[in-house]
Formats: structure tokens, sequence, C-alpha cells
DNA sequence: TATAAATCTTGACCTGTATCAAGGCCGGCT
DNA sequence: AGCCGGCCTTGATACAGGTCAAGATTTATA
């Protein structure tokens, strides 16, 4: 994965972002560019590394430059189902909240560019087209909440495990069908916090799936699948091939 | 269920929406209300009937001011999500989108306060605080569907349906514990299909929870909860209490 | 009020996914 | 290189929730 501009940067041509940046106000955007540069500091983790509990304060937002960041929120027996993950590009955090509601790690290494909250809310109030896009990528986040809703309450371990790798592979290559390939950015335990179910049944799907001639996996890491279309089949997705952000 | 006004024009003390509006600009409000008043309308829809279906146009956005609306996801072969259950002050629609991306209906007598979207997004340039009013809404509508997608993805049948009547419960009567009374505004049908369970599953874990003395029914739809604190702790929710908008 | 049509409940059984357990692969460290 | 420890895969078994089916209750209609 390569470096991009982070979120509030970047610009309609952005390859990591097709979806969420429709347009940039050409007037302003080279203010919104000096002003957001001043207060902005990058930091990095370790895949793994944990960079807030629930609960915990969080005095920045910020978007994700390079790596791959998860949002989980537990249930206090310890069952734990991942709400949020997020690709470069991804906007990270809540103006007006400075507490996390989840936990937030690094699903792999990670760098955050981040905005500490009270100038960046400075800055919201004095650049509308900010703030502006801050409620569409917001309403993105929210359709994309629930499409995952339909996938969580209604699909089966094979077309969720499909799902996700759709998602994967429709962000990481840019063909629109035919063969794509990538990185799986996270682990078997991270797949299946996010598609609520446990490894073993994420494993035997990823298994399934080899053996049925709809991905191919080389290591653990990399898959790539001959036919997009297929994997769309295999996920029960909308013909229409509806995008899930 | 008592008659609101719409989430737009709300108060910070409307009782029907103690989360969602934390403060109203003194200075603007009464150009805000006389505004919005000149282009609203009211209409209203049966039990059962649908608003929209998938894909129809929408062009317009609202409220909810009396009853409950559904937003549903369906797959092709007919299995369906419910991803957003809208109570009274609960807004519907996105600036900058014409087309549902779900079904919209009502699951009791409706009434919505609309507004056509192209002289709404005109207000919403025009009156800054009715932009920011529509981020809060929607950055709380984000965390409650991500709480949503715990319950979906991790939580047992028994307390998926313990966690709607704590919601319910909590919506519609007042006292923060002790007994609880409220019509249930949905059918089993619609519980199922927002708990991404069967109706024979809702049924028997509702047989199971008055059996168990957790709650109490006259009728189908009449609940009332001896001790929240027993009903939350079958809905295995944090002890902090957090509150699913 | 009687009857019909929904809606809801309960039961018996089945299936998909979780759980428990063993073993394999791969990367890091000495 | 060889060993160790963390991931991942695979198998056997259990169980929660789905499916199918019958009946009960409520609501709508005549």
């Amino acid at each position: 994965m390569t470096a991009f501009s982070p979120n509030l940067m970047a610009r309609p041509d952005c390859a990591a972002c097709p979806i969420r940046h429709r347009a940039v106000c050409a007037r302003c955007e080279a203010d919104e560019l000096a002003q957001l540069e001043k207060i902005k500091i990058y930091r990095s983790w370790k895949a793994g590394e944990t960079i807030l509990f629930d609960g915990d304060p969080m005095d920045f937002v910020g978007s994700v430059v390079t790596g791959c960041a998860m949002l989980t929120r537990r249930l206090e027996d310890g069952r734990s189902q991942m709400v949020g993950l997020l690709m470069p590009s991804d906007f990270l955090g809540r103006p007006g909240r400075s507490t996390a509601p989840y936990e937030v790690s690094a699903a792999t290494d990670l760098t955050l560019c981040m905005f500490r909250r009270a100038p960046f809310e400075k800055l919201l109030v004095e650049v509308p087209h900010i703030r502006d896009r801050l409620l569409e990528m917001s309403l993105d986040e929210l359709d994309a909440a629930r499409e995952w809703m339909v996938l969580l309450g209604r699909k089966t371990a094979r077309e969720k495990v499909a799902t996700l790798l759709l998602l994967v592979l429709r962000r990481s290559s840019l063909p629109i069908s035919g063969v794509a390939r990538a990185d799986l950015p996270i682990t078997r335990e991270a797949m299946a916090s996010y598609l609520g179910l446990t490894i073993e049944t994420v494993s035997r799907q990823m298994s399934r799936l080899r053996a049925d001639g709809v991905i191919t996996l080389e290591g653990l890491r990399k898959v790539s699948a001959p036919d997009l279309e297929a994997l769309a089949l295999a996920a029960g997705e909308d013909s229409d091939g509806a995008t899930i952000a």
C-alpha cells in the first residue's frame, strides 16, 4: 500500500478513495491545505499495537495515511466485534467528542496523519468545505455500516468471507473486473472479528473458496480472484455491483 | 406516542430526543424555524405501507413526527435486514442523494414532516447551524449503527431480543430504572428483521424472557419490565448503561 | 356475532457455525 | 541451521438457531 494524502486533503483523482471524494472546491482548496498543514502531526504504530482503549481520552482526529486501523467494540465477557476497518484516506475521530467509544488498534504497520482536536474544530468553523466533506464522509460511513449490518445479520459464513475479500480486492486493485490481486491487510483473527465469525470458520471458508476456484492464495496474505464476478456471486451481492466502502 | 416537533426544529428539551440535540443556537433559531416552516409538508401512511422501494427516486428529506418507520435492505434471494428503525424526531434522507438506497416502510401508522430536497439543500447552504446539526445527527446514527453491528455479530438471540426491548422501553418511558412500560411499535416480523433472527426465534425468546420474569406482556404489543437493570443484564449490556439511539 | 385472515406461539427436527483439540506452517531469534 | 512461538488449518463433536409444521390467539370482515 502506497502513501496517499490524508482524507481531508484528498483530490478527486486520489487512487485510494474512488468513492468518497466527489469534488473539491477549487477556490478554497489551497487555503485548506495550507491551514491543515500547519496543525498536522504524523505518528506511526506497529502491527498489533493498540492506539486507544475504549473510553480513553481522544484529543485528536485524523486519517489513515498508510496501513490499516481497526475499530473494535467489546462486550463485558470478552466477545468483541470490529465495527470499522480504516484504510488509507479513511477518517478517524469525531469533532465534539473527547472520548473513544471503541478500541482503536493497528491491523498492520500504520501511519496516521493527526490533527489536535481544538485547532481542527476551530478550522471546521472557519472553513465550511471541510465541514461539508466531513458530513459527506460520515454519511458514506453510515451507508457502509448499514451494508455491513446486512452482512452480519443475514449472510452465511461463505458469503461473509467472500464479501470481505471482495472489499479488499476492490479497494486494492484497479480493474473493475477480471483478475484482481491484493495483500490481505489483516489476520484471520481480525477477519473473524469483522465478520462476526470464529477464526476456524473463516479459515474453513477460505479453504472452500480456494477449493472452488473462486480465489487463489499465495502464502497466507496474498489473495487473488481470477474472476471478480464469481467472487461477487459468492458474496451474495446485488448484481448491480453495489460497493461497500 | 405523542406528536413532537420534527428533528430539525427540536428544542433541547424535546422529550422524544434526549440524546440527539445538545444545543440550539439562540441567535438563529427563530429564522430557521420560519424558513423551514415555509417549505415543509406533512404526509401520513398506514401501518405496513411501503413509502419507497430500494432504488426509488427520493426527492425529499424529512423527519418522523409520529409513529415508526423502517429502513430495510434486501438481498436478491429475498433475505432482508432492517438497517434502521426511525422513531419520532429521527431524520430520514440524505442531502445530495436522490435515490433511496433501501426500502422505507411504515412500521406503525406514520406521519412524516417532509422538505423537498432542493429548497432544503438551499437552506443548508444559507443556515450553517442546520448543517452542523445534520452532522451531529449523522454521527449519532453512525454510533448507533456500530452498536447494532455488535448486536448482530456477537449477541445471542436472547440478548438481541432483550436489547431491542430495552431500547424501546428506554425511549418510551421516562424513569431511568424501576418499572417501565411501553407499546411495542413493531410486529414480531419487524423485530426479527431488525435483529437478524427468524420470527420463531424472536417469539421463543420473548416467551423465555417472560417465563424468567424479566418482562411482562399484556396482549401482544404491550411490554413492561419490572426491573430495567435485569433487562439490561439479559441484553448483555455494558454496566455503564450505554444507550443505543 | 360469526367467520376468515393474519399474526403469533409452540413443538420436532435439522443444519450451520461454534467449540474443543491436534497438528502444520512460517517467521523470528539464538 | 535449528528451535521456538505465533498463526493458521483441519477434524470431531455439540448446540444455537433455522426450518417445517401444527395450532392458538388476535384482528379484520361480513
